[in-house]
DNA sequence: TTGGTTTCAGAAAACGGTTACAGAAATGAT
DNA sequence: ATCATTTCTGTAACCGTTTTCTGAAACCAA
């Protein structure tokens, strides 16, 4: 079927709203009003309207609009990673509730470099987002802090807004709102079920200083313990950074050490768990018959292994992000603080212990 | 350190170019030349201007700036989902490619929904992004094709590109960059490699009409074994999606139905490959020692089951589109279709047949 | 000095929308 | 028929940049 005159694709730029008033024999006036449905227009002039857009393929430039006044309709995400599965996830979250709410998603990654963070939240203040998504942790030392809240105070002066996504406050006076989750509550759980099928040593891996989220954890498992009067023991508590290979590396070193000194694993994330059942089988010890073990995130690797573990609200954090940053946008007054719960999941790794 | 007078941050609205020009003493023309480098003022005036920027803490207006003429520097993507590996790699190849461009990043998410990529295409003409990014597979009518290179044409009408990433091209008049994997290739390679090593007869599980990934793979398979001089049994053809319960459900069938009248499998995907793995495990039988087994994708899953299989270049696909999209801005032309290899990664899931 | 080049900086016109304000047409009441 | 409303539409200012065109200094050679 033959098109028309195909008059919008001969190379020309792009139809203006001007264009189109005139094909509809109105004024620009008039075309914004019912194109942003601002007015209620008389029917024939509208659908004259329509037609002439139709016509001639027009499509509103976001850039003037935005400057015009209209707000940018854009929310921000800044991640250390897309491929990363929790990352992913929440990004999955932001993504979903940002289309759902009529916005697009601006994405930036920083590979865990702080200095990159800040560079992408200039670049994202640049676009005018309404809200700016921080996702994760970051090694944070002073003079990021005081850049970070600088510009948390600069956005919250234009109506936008900074949003930390699993990460602690970065002030009590600065204007952020924060959605963290319950790492240490989730901890207690997943070390209260091991204590509660009898296991006393429980070896606890993958905690580091300085990280937050593992700082939660640990503190969640400690607290277990001391809910059931027993002290912890530091020689139990191993440090490394949250991979697989550590996983695979601090079991290994553990077991080549000798003495098996432990009779259940709380893994501080699905990846150290992962690795270190590899390593556990590679010693002939097998998950749950031999060892029990609990892991956290409740991420792919740990449907393979069947790992019972705690679930991170991965998505639901985005979506919140998304959504108290537009209702606070709207409301004003003191950011809001949420903590979402996380809960256990139970699978096939843990085995009672009888005495 | 008391901060001066903390102005930017008490309230106000964002500070503008004229005011950098008033207080530098200067216009707001060699403001905007300094900050766009567009040519190099006195020294003195620089740092003049310099000063204000930062005792203001200005911030460009990245919505003004574009619609004064200067390019938006964004490349949008539009995908299925982003926690998919697959598609998460390719993400990440785009954004980190554009970030090395000096642009951003938008993203949108269809859920396979043609609907709603066309949606998102739209929305992203809204704001004028440099290149729109398709990555993966839809199922497409003739409608969605017409509507689709409709967009096409008016994006290369304002001197932006739309780009295929991994899905084939919309006609030969359709204007878009086109950046494809060979499928048929790497099935081939997969196949000769269970070939070589003894097997003939060998389930292909996962071919789907329709769906061009699959059929490119199933054709590399049949032109391997033609090339043996070996015609392929239809038997051994088995259809379904490509995903990880697919692959469960086909091998659970075959095997149920009685006689193993194979010796190797070449799933179709790394999913497929997984799912199968865990059904023939369930019926007794080991991967390699009993049967032999290569995949597809090179994504996680693979790898925790030390599976051969194709590698496919998620990263470098989006890099390419990025730049091929870029570069083709700048020069015209043709725009480029380009055709990726992928490369057989040996792990341990093969053993030769001694006959 | 003078006149011709450079160099640097300013004035003002876009860019493509939104919206406050005002005016015209249509409606209803008298 | 007249006037007060109500309903719709047009005029024009403005958003914050970039960029063309032009003019003023500053420099150098004659």
């Amino acid at each position: 079927m033959a098109r028309r005159a195909n008059e919008a694709s001969e190379g020309r730029r792009r139809s203006t709203i001007r264009e189109v008033a005139d094909r509809a024999g109105v004024s620009v006036a008039t075309v914004s009003r019912i194109l942003t449905g601002s007015y209620p227009a008389a029917p024939s002039t509208r659908a004259r309207v329509m037609r002439a857009v139709k016509e001639l393929d027009y499509v509103a430039n976001a850039h003037a609009r935005a400057l015009a006044g209209s707000p940018s309709k854009s929310i921000a995400i800044v991640l250390n990673s897309v491929i990363s599965p929790h990352y992913a996830h929440v990004a999955q979250g932001v993504e979903a509730q940002a289309a759902a709410e009529g916005r697009l998603c601006l994405i930036g990654t920083t590979g865990g470099d702080p200095e990159r963070e800040l560079a992408m939240v200039k670049f994202m203040r640049e676009q005018h987002a309404e809200a700016v998504i921080l996702v994760g942790n970051v090694v944070a030392d002073e003079k990021y802090r005081q850049r970070m809240s600088q510009y948390a105070h600069a956005l919250a002066a234009i109506g936008s807004r900074l949003v930390l996504c699993g990460r602690p406050p970065l002030g009590a006076d600065v204007p952020a709102v924060v959605v963290e989750y319950d790492h240490a509550g989730g901890a207690f759980a997943a070390t209260s079920h091991l204590l509660s099928a009898g296991h006393r040593r429980i070896l606890c891996l993958g905690h580091r200083a300085g990280y937050t989220t593992a700082e939660g954890r640990l503190a969640g498992y400690r607290r277990a313990l001391a809910a059931h009067r027993l002290p912890h023991d530091p020689a139990l508590e191993v440090e490394g950074t949250m991979e697989w290979h550590e996983g695979y590396r601090m079991m290994t070193e553990r077991l080549a050490a000798g003495a098996r000194d432990f009779t259940a694993v709380f893994a501080i994330n699905d990846l150290i768990a992962g690795g270190a059942h590899r390593a556990l089988v590679e010693h002939g010890l097998r998950v749950p018959d031999d060892v029990s073990m609990v892991g956290f995130d409740d991420l792919p690797p740990s449907l393979d292994l069947n790992l019972t573990t705690v679930h991170l609200p991965h998505e639901e954090v985005g979506r919140t992000a998304v959504r108290l940053a537009l209702e606070h946008e709207a409301r004003g007054g003191t950011p809001p603080h949420v903590i979402l719960g996380t809960h256990l999941v139970v699978r096939d790794s843990v085995r009672p212990i009888l005495r």
